[in-house]
DNA sequence: CGTAGACCCTGCGCGC
DNA sequence: TGCGCGCAGGGTCTAC
């Protein structure tokens, strides 16, 4: 489900229910996720303490707690993090709630159950094993096309699985990646070798473009995702190729080609992008 | 070292 | 209707 772009949608929808609350109770329904639940852990290091902060790196999304804490939440391919009032009956695949002092509960959805959540002491985040190999924040200032090409030295490989590399730049999935590959008029095919600087700037800004433009329209919702108080995306109908296999290219009519890269389907327009 | 493929799991839409 | 198949927004581990 998520993105870069609907796990900051989620961060803000959140923000100003959580802030300030704090967690009085932790329930474990199923603990069974991609990393089994580590419940005593979690509720040792969550439960008691107020939320100082909400903040997202790459994917995950981080509930900083009092006490030098940090819930470490991400949402893999079907989670779902919704608000609801503490008497709301369960939902199927509701696997941890965190009950708030504000009478309101923090429920936890994930049906294919890739998703994770942990605690860690707030210091110790970024050396952690799913934070040390995450590579730059692409809405950061520092992202552009001098630091792609430079992490493309020496590399081989197509361009789009490079996009998709979270050590690379994070927070960039299949549809992001292919939408801002349509944008920067490069085919996902093409070998990083082959990209030279100006094409590597223009990729930088496209990334960054499409993804400040997801963001606006509250993310993309395909299925399923949601923010924090249940709306859904728009930025789907502002999808160019993604998702439109045989539907004409919007820049040059063009029939949209699919093609499946490292076991994901990779849309594209043949003439707008090329080889 | 880097890259491709299998795999984790459930649900949905499609064709038969 | 019901069933089987392919596919789905992520990440990690293994085999080359």
């Amino acid at each position: 489900m998520p993105e870069l772009p609907e796990i900051e949608v989620l961060r803000r929808s959140l923000e100003p229910h959580l802030v300030g609350r704090r967690i009085v109770a932790l329930r474990v329904r199923n603990r069974a996720l991609r990393e089994p639940v580590a419940t005593a852990a979690l509720r040792r290091q969550t439960v008691g303490r107020r939320v100082t902060e909400l903040r997202r790196r790459a994917k995950f999304l981080l509930a900083d707690l009092e006490g030098e804490s940090t819930l470490v939440v991400h949402l893999g391919m079907s989670g779902r993090l919704t608000l609801a009032p503490l008497g709301a009956p369960a939902e199927l695949h509701e696997h941890l709630v965190f009950e708030l002092d504000s009478g309101q509960k923090l429920r936890f959805r994930d049906p294919r159950r890739f998703g994770l959540a942990l605690a860690l002491p707030t210091a110790r985040l970024e050396g952690d094993r799913h934070f040390r190999h995450l590579g730059i924040e692409p809405l950061n200032g520092a992202f552009d096309g001098p630091v792609l090409a430079a992490a493309a030295r020496g590399r081989r490989g197509p361009v789009k699985s490079f996009l998709m590399d979270g050590r690379i730049v994070v927070g960039v999935g299949n549809i992001y990646a292919t939408e801002a590959l349509f944008e920067a008029g490069l085919h996902p095919r093409r070998s990083v070798a082959r990209i030279g600087a100006p094409r590597w700037t223009a990729l930088a800004e496209a990334v960054r473009a499409v993804l400040e433009r997801a963001i606006a329209e509250g993310g993309t919702t395909l299925n399923d995702f949601a923010d924090g108080e249940g709306r859904e995306g728009l930025f789907q109908v502002s999808l160019a190729v993604y998702d439109r296999e045989g539907e004409p290219c919007l820049r040059c009519g063009s029939a949209v080609r699919r093609i499946v890269q490292a076991g994901r389907s990779t849309y594209y327009c043949p003439v707008c992008q090329k080889p």
